[in-house]
DNA sequence: GCGACAG
DNA sequence: ATCTTGTCGC
């Protein structure tokens, strides 16, 4: 099943068609109850070994409550578009050892806003059958015309869909690219994303998942 | 063929 | 993503 999302093979066929399949499964509308907890999730490398790290927060305050990580070796090349194989395989992991199960996923990286709708946080909701959005700090696809006030955003267009939004997080700073990826709508995609803003370019999640692996990391 | 291209 | 110091603006 998940095998099936995640091959090991490495025929760009198969993934495209594995990728089809995400898509097609894929539900772009708020399918998830209260939102009590929300989980950032975030990788590092160190050599040919990769680290994912699920941070769960409370969603109210933003405060910690859980924290865990994987450490594998990656196989897979990092190749434009096929990100969720080689960055995959690690979340499915970290996330079997969290103790609580998280509201919703905000994972690093697209969601519906990529060539096939089958980016990394689509895969991984569809996998895990959980609620997630996808942020980027850059566009891989679609057109959109970026916001200049904190705050504003713009919608992504893609093959005459909205599928996302470049979104104005801080003064200073590029705007973020945001995303359903499963279970989520995207005005409710914008909504998390921005309560979970607290100063920073980055909304909470994603950057306390950033730094606890880069710490993990330096511990290795 | 050329350029673009999440992390 | 990763390799890296100081530095300019919020």
């Amino acid at each position: 099943m998940k095998r099936d999302i995640f091959p090991s093979e490495h025929d760009s066929w198969v993934l495209i068609k594995a990728q089809e399949m995400v898509a097609s499964c894929a539900l772009v509308e708020d399918q998830f109850g209260e939102l009590k907890t929300i989980a950032g999730v975030d990788q590092a490398f160190l050599g040919d070994e990769i680290i994912s790290g699920i941070v769960v927060l409370d969603y109210d305050t933003m405060d910690v409550m859980e924290k865990t990580c994987s450490v594998e070796e990656v196989d897979f090349p990092y190749i434009p578009t096929f990100l969720s194989f080689r960055e995959g395989p690690a979340i499915l992991s970290a996330f079997r050892s969290l103790k609580t199960r998280p509201d919703l996923l905000m994972i690093d990286g697209c969601g519906i806003n990529h060539p096939r709708k089958a980016g990394l946080a689509t895969c991984i909701g569809v996998a895990l059958d959980i609620a997630t959005i996808g942020v980027a700090k850059k566009l891989l696809c679609g057109m959109v015309k970026e916001p200049t006030s904190v705050g504003e955003y713009n919608f992504i267009l893609l093959d005459g869909q909205y599928v996302g939004a470049s979104l104005l997080s801080k003064k200073g700073s590029k705007p973020i690219v945001i995303a359903p990826g499963h279970k989520v709508s995207l005005r409710t995609t914008i909504k998390i994303v921005r309560h979970c803003l607290r100063g920073h370019k980055l909304p909470e999640p994603i950057l306390v998942a950033h730094n606890y692996v880069g710490e993990i990391k330096r511990k290795l």
